[in-house]
DNA sequence: GGATATCAGTTACTTTTGTAACTAACAACG
DNA sequence: CGTTGTTAGTTACAAAAGTAACTGATATCC
């Protein structure tokens, strides 16, 4: 029989995604002037504490070149901030500066916000079984 | 009280989409050198029919300079035509070749196997909650 | 009919991403 | 030691996406 398009996961999953995405992000876009991987280091600093940019890679699946580039635009702006390891100096610890935690705060009030907003569309008991089926879906190799 | 991103519903819904995309992607994309929005237009036709451009930016909100490069994309790929409405030549019906058809019938066979994998990790249930969230989410303005 | 607006689709230009090859630092093994 | 391998992170180049301004065609309204 025929295939249903709009009932294929991986599309309707993007669509969600984009969707829940695009309306979020043009604030901190306009604000800060940040791209979506920077909010996620930004983010990863903020709720995780310091790490390396391995660490980020691993915890947000986001290959080590977008993170490269994520680390130098915030350290450009001074959000964040960059210290070798003197044991092993291939490693370097990256921290919220003080401005950087300011960001961080604002954006992660907006973030609880949106996040209200978005779980307004759902019930309690809907928004339980999405998150649940969502990291279900994201542990596919 | 601290901000959880793990539970943040557009960084869930991001990294599920992603995870269910990658591994389908590198179907179309080794087999028949494919891009998603490629993808994305040459479904359309096969699952709803010749429409123009214009009525695929609508269904799968996409940008009309993403479509207008697919549709090239798959013209050149020889697996769609174009004809120009005599009645109002801006209007430019796209339909499936008989090789796209073939492309298509192929490659909804692999999507359909792939839902199949998805809906594996989880139940009927969840399965018919998820779609409805999903669906939910995705008519945010 | 002619100025103006609107429409489908394209192009030109910029920004962002993906890929692979590259540093520089350390580890392990002979 | 010194060769070989591995690691964290960067760079350079190519592919893709975003943005806005542009065609050429039709509609509108005076």
């Amino acid at each position: 029989m025929g295939f249903i398009l709009p009932e294929f996961l991986p599309y309707l999953l993007n669509q969600a995604a984009e969707a829940a995405s695009r309306e979020f992000q043009r604030g901190y876009r306009e604000r800060y002037g940040m791209l979506r991987t920077e909010w996620r280091v930004l983010f990863h600093l903020g709720c995780y504490g310091d790490m390396n940019a391995k660490r980020i890679c691993e915890l947000a699946s986001l290959h080590k070149t977008k993170v490269s580039r994520a680390v130098h635009a915030l350290g450009a702006k001074r959000f964040i901030t960059r210290e070798t390891d003197p044991n092993d100096r291939r490693n370097e610890q990256l921290s919220l500066s003080p401005l950087g935690r300011q960001v961080f705060d604002d954006l992660s009030g907006a973030a609880e916000a949106y996040e209200q907003k978005l779980a307004g569309l759902l019930s309690d008991e809907e928004l339980t079984h999405l998150r649940s089926a969502l990291l279900k879906l994201k542990h596919l190799s």
